[in-house]
DNA sequence: GTCACTTACGTAACGGTATCGCATAACTGT
DNA sequence: ACAGTTATGCGATACCGTTACGTAAGTGAC
């Protein structure tokens, strides 16, 4: 655990990581002329040239009309994002909210299927699962390569459901080896506030932020972290489980009041307009919020709390008064902000979930076979 | 921030990262034959001949006796721990702690050097300045290639210290600018709780978490966390903090009694002994400690919770009351266990971290100029 | 339409790196 | 002294990336 010990590498690697570094240029950027990738890779126009060639050769890319300019025209490549594709799957309570992305990210297409209530674990998956065959239909010649699901709960590193209370029949389910056999492409599974974190992180309001928290407040109360860019989860996938402290009162009545309202958003409008008793709950919720938000700022010490949910269609009704009692309660408050993605969040995080997955399977340099050395702590230093 | 674009490499960083592979396995291990080096780094024999012959060159490693068995004998090498020191500070506000170790992190020699109370900030850092060299110049032909100085309070990425209240007069001082200039080494500087954490992993009771917080429990409260097996400072160093919510009581009556006790041992020791006051004291003590690190515990979820400062001398007396409260406190409770280092664990950590800094520099392979890739976010799949 | 200019392409040569195969060296044990 | 064992050293081969240079294919001016 203190020294991974990395291992070495032959020339193939080489070509590996610099067929990365091309990949990585082309992808998400304009077409490009082979000198500007070398330029933007650091590479000679030879060596791109022969990695072009492997990866036209692989689908990978093609060869699009060249730019009109002075001199002889260069021939110019872009990344075929349509080469493949991945599913991500929300799976709540009374429905299935369905993802298919291209390798860019683009969403191709989105769907929602019902799931009747009361349904056993079997039956529940065999639901899912037909919901999306069916999805996948409607898009034909299009296989997904690799497809992610969100839960509401907590999974192992296995891919099997520990503990979820929302779905109590498939506690114990083994999840991932299920989805597995769906649609011949490996399947991968994450809790739902995660995948919501990291949506927001990829193309929401967490753009900018390598260190946030991202708080789902609705009927459940739920919390995603990214910290140094990646997923925090804990020893067990428990982190940002701040309302089992009781002290802090996640669980009482100033969070009930809100949260069993049959019309919430009217509650915050009422409050927002003047109304003194919807005013005092939604003041006595932000504050319950925010103290439970407090105690993981100051853990943490984040550059931004996303806050995300249900309630979070309220917009500033919602994060105006919980940021002001955070101001209160931190000593150098992050930035607080709604989340950007609403309800498709945490279907395009599990999409953004498959893509990683995929984009290590098929292009991966693994140095080694050990992770990326860590190298030092900080980089506080100058040199003398 | 959510793509970096890593650039490519010709074969000369093939031979850096293949060096890197040699050196990682030689260090920390006993002296090898060419055939188990390469055999430990998936490396051909003759490729580790090469590198072999560089570094003996270079002077990081050196041929020793072969071992006598059948065949002909094996040529060994070992790596040369003394071909370079690093020189780690502990400041404290009446004293300085320095340790010298070597490149394996062997402590060559320790030391503490009083400072006169009541020293205005620039006649300080040349209290520390002076008594660096004193010690440095008890072991002539030493000369330290990098240092760090561990410091209570908070640092910048720049290295200017930002807010230190028991050292109030070096506010905004640029602490690795100056220290830079001391011994013609780089230098390095960072938060004292951090620096135990760090040392804690390397070779204390966190030798076997990725994710722990350390509390370090004494006249100040700190808190150092280590995340994913890296410091985690969070935005402005301000992680662990969590003593600023006030509702948590850290800073309240409970902890000063036994903090401003003239003698907290006895206050243990007597409380163990069936002392009802003294008993009564702790226990509000430990309940108090144990809140806020359950606020950070349900936070981040960690393998590990390490007690550390002066209190933890009093070990399972102080240890277990926390632990106990702390089992109660949360739903999946972490292991709890006293520092195995105790006062060195700062100046020691400060020598990990001039250390890594050195290694980073001397022997960095930087795969292109950026930032490891940091690929999947989770392992969580199975292929199909 | 021709010519100069510009830019990219394609081949060839070169150096660095890693690997495999094989003859040789060096030591142990009988 | 000799067989057995293991490491060493040399040579050949293959892959990769870079530089150099002649050639191709456009644009723009006249």
């Amino acid at each position: 655990m203190n020294s991974p010990v990395l291992s070495g590498g032959d020339p193939a690697l080489l070509r590996r990581l610099n067929t990365e570094a091309v990949l990585g240029v082309l992808r998400n950027a304009e077409p490009m002329t082979l000198t500007r990738i070398g330029q933007a890779a650091s590479l000679s126009r030879q060596t791109v040239d022969a990695v072009i060639a492997e990866l036209t050769e692989g689908g990978w890319i093609e060869e699009v009309a060249p730019e009109r300019s002075i001199g002889r025209p260069a021939r110019r490549y872009r990344f075929r994002a349509e080469a493949g594709h991945v599913l991500g799957l929300d799976i709540g309570v009374t429905g299935v909210r369905l993802v298919l992305a291209d390798l860019d990210g683009s969403v191709i297409a989105s769907d929602r299927t019902r799931i009747p209530e009361g349904l056993g674990g079997g039956a529940r998956l065999e639901a899912v699962r037909s919901g999306a065959e069916g999805f996948l239909a409607r898009h034909p010649g299009i296989r997904p390569r690799s497809l992610c699901l969100g839960i509401p709960g907590i999974i192992d590193s296995g891919g099997t459901v520990r503990l979820s209370t929302p779905l109590p029949e498939w506690n114990g389910l083994d999840l991932v080896g299920a989805a597995s056999t769906w649609f011949d492409c490996p399947a991968h599974a994450e809790n739902d506030a995660n995948l919501a974190a990291l949506a927001e992180h990829w193309r929401g309001a967490a753009r900018h932020a390598d260190d946030f928290i991202h708080v789902i407040a609705g009927h459940r109360t739920g919390v995603g972290m990214m910290l140094g860019g990646r997923l925090h989860r804990g020893r067990g996938g428990a982190a940002g489980e701040i309302g089992a402290l009781a002290l802090l009162g996640w669980e009482g009545p100033s969070m009930n009041d809100i949260r069993e309202a049959e019309d919430s958003a009217r509650l915050f409008s009422d409050a927002q307009a003047g109304d003194s008793d919807a005013a005092g709950k939604v003041d006595r919720f932000a504050r319950t919020v925010a103290q439970g938000v407090a105690a993981m700022v100051l853990t943490v010490n984040p550059d931004l709390v996303v806050i995300g949910g249900g309630l979070s269609r309220a917009g500033e009704a919602v994060v105006g008064p919980i940021r002001s009692h955070l101001e209160q309660l931190c000593l150098d408050p992050p930035q607080v902000d709604a989340s950007a993605l609403g309800v498709e969040a945490v279907a395009l995080g599990a999409a953004r979930m498959a893509l990683d997955h995929l984009n290590d399977a098929l292009f991966g340099a693994h140095v080694g076979a050990a992770a990326p050395s860590a190298g030092p702590q900080s980089r506080r230093g100058v040199t003398a």
